[in-house]
RNA sequence: GGAGGAGUGCCCGAGUGGUUAAAGGGGACGGGCUGUAAACCCGUUGGCUACGCCUACGUUGGUUCAAAUCCAACCUCCUCCA
């Protein structure tokens, strides 16, 4: 326990992403002496992943770093079905249409994390829709049901949670859960799959399919979770001014997931530097030491690394070079994120409210008219007073665009065409 | 099937005929302080062609000069009984 053999367990430790891990010698023994396939589940309710799943993302990578073979799988299946952990509410379902698109969208950002291939160690997709879809209802129940009792679903913390709250938990959301295990069992059969990671609140889950797997197949199976992340004042993850920090480019640009990880809070950035780049830990330590100011430097290196594994290191250094004009040096930096207007428009006179809604900054007249009130707005980082400002072709600065602000952090050049 | 309770803004949650675009809290956003951090302080938080107008308190109708508030039906959920 103190100390691990395997290269993966020892990664997965130092790096700090183990939370919990069922039966860890005996993984341990297994990961030092072949290779071991693992997999982790991904919703596809969205069209991208988001920085909520990177966790998991990185888990997989890792253990292809260390020798072993990575699953991915997408949850065609049981995203029809929806997960009821840590949720009040009953999700909307999606139909068919949605959910292979969403798949098509989330496919692009393992490409950038894990090789995939034939090779022994290179990672797979796989989607549980293949075999959910076909089960046939009686023979599932008859198969599996009389390994699950009620008793036992009813003690798990997504179940309580609802009940306590007297929120209603649907018979279709009670299955998930049966699902899921059925997943880990359908992948050891298939591929030899016997380790399932993914976060604390799936342990159950988690634990439920070793368990079918021993009860069924005689199987040895493992689990192993990560501390939901958090931030260390509490508040959850993945959120900005405009809503999750997707990992598509064509739903979060480069330049705000880069801002996203260089406002990281202070007593943070150890932690994930460790979690989300893969600098060595003598490096961590040192950074870790900064103090005060001094500590930005190593946000920025986590902003710029963390960066570069989801977009490319050119991007990064854009997005980092972006930042550095407009925050450090207060020039014009033209790789922030760009809007374009009509150049007829802006001939006739673009008001101000109507620029800063089209532009993104606000999403009615009247969150720009309050912006403007509050002092919040600059064009060309000079504040605007009044809301009757008539933007226009002398607003237009020597690099051929106009810069909007509200408050510090929020850019956005408007381009005319 | 019977009895009772509930459905309010992004979320939680007050409000039981006009003064309610709806207390309070959370979140979010903006300002101040700073280091593009945290904590703290202040402000904002439905929309619009804006001293007025429109939309909004589960849905649809009704009573009334006037309804989130009263009535009816319906939908959804909860609790107890069968």
């Amino acid at each position: 326990m103190t100390s691990y053999k395997s290269d993966f367990l020892r990664v997965m430790r130092e790096r700090g992403y183990i939370h919990q891990c069922s039966n860890e010698e005996a993984l341990d023994a297994k990961a030092n002496t072949r290779i071991v396939t693992a997999y982790v589940g991904f919703d596809c309710t969205a069209a991208s992943l988001h920085v909520g799943n990177l966790l998991g993302i990185m888990m997989l990578r890792k253990l292809q770093q260390t020798g072993h073979k990575p699953i991915v799988l997408i949850g065609g299946g049981t995203t029809r079905v929806g997960d009821p952990s840590g949720k009040n509410d009953t999700r909307k379902l999606l139909n068919d249409e949605q959910i292979d698109q969403n798949i098509a969208g989330i496919r692009q950002v393992f490409e950038k994390f894990l090789t995939f291939g034939d090779g022994p160690t290179d990672a797979v997709m796989v989607n549980n829709a293949d075999w959910l879809l076909k089960l046939n209802y009686i023979e599932f129940l008859r198969d599996y049901g009389p390994h699950f009792t009620i008793n036992r679903m009813m003690t798990f913390e997504s179940v309580k949670q609802r009940l306590d709250r007297e929120q209603p938990l649907t018979f279709l959301e009670f299955n998930y859960m049966i699902f899921q295990a059925y997943d880990f069992l359908e992948l050891n059969r298939q591929n030899g799959c016997i380790l399932q990671m993914g976060g604390s609140d799936q342990w159950g889950n988690i634990i439920n399919g070793i368990e079918l797997g021993r009860r069924v197949d005689q199987a040895e199976l493992y689990a192993l979770t990560t501390a939901l992340l958090t931030t260390s004042s509490g508040a959850k993850m993945g959120k900005t001014a405009k809503g999750a920090v997707w990992l598509n480019e064509d739903m979060l640009s480069p330049y705000d997931y880069w801002q996203f990880w260089r406002n990281t809070e202070d007593s943070d950035v150890g932690r994930f530097l460790r979690l989300f780049t893969e600098l060595p830990l003598e490096e961590i330590e040192e950074l870790e030491k900064l103090e005060g100011a001094d500590l930005n430097e190593a946000k920025k290196l986590l902003a710029t690394t963390a960066c570069a594994m989801a977009h490319g290191q050119e991007k990064a250094l854009e997005a980092s070079e972006t930042a550095l004009k407009t925050f450090e040096q207060g020039t014009m930096a033209s790789g922030l994120p760009t809007v374009e207007i009509s150049a007829g428009d802006l001939d006739n006179g673009l008001g101000l409210l109507t620029a800063l809604v089209t532009a993104g900054l606000a999403t009615s007249n009247s969150e720009a008219r309050r912006h403007i009130k509050g002092g919040a707005v600059k064009i060309n980082d000079v504040k605007a007073d009044s809301e009757k400002v008539q933007l226009g072709g002398d607003d237009i600065t020597d690099d051929g665009v106009i810069k909007l602000s509200v408050g510090k952090k929020r850019h956005v050049l408007l381009k005319a065409i």
